[in-house]
DNA sequence: TTAGCTTCCGACCGATCGGTTGCTATATTC
DNA sequence: GAATATAGCAACCGATCGGTCGGAAGCTAA
């Protein structure tokens, strides 16, 4: 019924699907993400989806493809013009509340949730998620060092520690929101994020030595 | 071939199964735990495991309920003994971390698992494992609470907060413990852990309000 | 000793899983 | 306009899903 389609309707067939894929495992899992529901929610035959990926397991790679892109779009996308070091920092983690709490994904983060459901295992989807966790990670690094060499956090930071209590804040966030539907739960992680990242001083660069690490003291 | 038990004898047999159940929905999570795959592994047949539970679902709630027992051996059990308020709440957390660290679940924390996995979902599994995540915050909350009024926490600490901060300190170890198998996350999580709950001074409690609120202060 | 209860098995049920195959109908290429 | 390439369908495959049923075997109470 459904025949050959042109170039350019073919890719926003795949698209859609890909699409759709993202919604489903975002809140079912990429196990939950079966060829048969996929094709009953797009109208579509079993056959017909499989013949653009071949595999289930290539169809989900594409589909973590396609959330990584929309990652991007939502969040480092969106701080590029953010100069580097501390500012980019507290863009880039206010740009991940963000994402969080306008609920980007239906399901909570999608990498969380793929993370969660295969870090037991092994398999290229695991090499997929924990690649580019990695990769935000670098990102996030390079950050955290640029900021430290410009003062504008401690010189005795430790990065690694740094990014561990940051991503904390935000599995937190996921989870409270996810579980609990606990709508505070975006105030508390830009407070976290507040004390781990504080603001520069209005002051000049040259005088950010004195400022107090932790302005806003304590709990 | 194996036809009616003792009554000690099935109660074992059934506990085996819940063991072995815990054991595969913590690496595979509670849909992978699948009543054939639980059969092979316990040799025997489906019917067979399934004639002690009824329902699937009556399965997938009796190994939560195991695996809350587990973790209550392995964390609050250990810390009973351990006063009210700031001492209790560090001894815990100490628990908490260690439970993490020695993999007492083979797949990393169980309920943070089934969380993930179910939170998108309504249903009773879901209600489940909300409701043992509620009950340990309220007594996390009693013990904060506590130490607000013997003035080991600040009198203005925030109690959500401070359960959202430590909340994320543990989905942190968990995360890179389990994705990245990161040997270090422990000690970042202890380290973070005595930021967040500071020792309490070897001064009276008459002097604590002189004590330094972060004394390991920033990074 | 006997009667009943219960644990477990083997066989089976319909549904669904990922995936394959032959075909049709059309967009594209020549 | 003819030849080719391909998107999608209908039907089907073996495997597995959760679950049911009748019977065999043995513990237990009478």
């Amino acid at each position: 019924m459904s025949p050959r389609k042109s170039a350019v309707e073919t890719r926003r067939t795949r698209q859609r699907i890909l699409d759709r894929g993202v919604a489903i495992a975002s809140v079912d899992g990429l196990e939950g993400l079966t060829i048969g529901r996929l094709a009953a929610e797009m109208e579509m035959s079993k056959a017909g989806i499989l013949g653009h990926f071949g595999t289930k397991e290539t169809l989900q790679l594409a589909v973590i493809d396609t959330a990584a892109e929309l990652f991007t779009r939502e969040v480092p996308a969106r701080v590029r013009a953010t100069g580097r070091g501390l500012p980019y920092l507290r863009a880039a983690c206010e740009a991940w509340v963000s994402y969080l709490e306008r609920g980007v994904f239906p399901g909570g983060c999608f990498f969380t949730s793929v993370a969660a459901e295969f870090d037991g295992r092994g398999g290229p989807i695991r090499d997929a998620v924990a690649a580019l966790q990695t990769q935000w990670q670098r990102n996030l690094t390079l950050h955290i060092r640029h900021a430290v060499v410009s003062g504008d956090l401690s010189a005795d930071t430790d990065v690694e520690q740094l990014i561990y209590e940051l991503t904390g804040v935000i599995l937190s966030l996921n989870h409270f929101l996810q579980l609990n539907h606990d709508a505070t739960a975006p105030a508390r992680a830009r407070r976290a994020l507040q004390r781990l990242l504080p603001a520069p001083s209005a002051e000049l660069s040259t005088a950010r030595s004195i400022r107090p690490q932790f302005s806003n003291g304590g709990y």
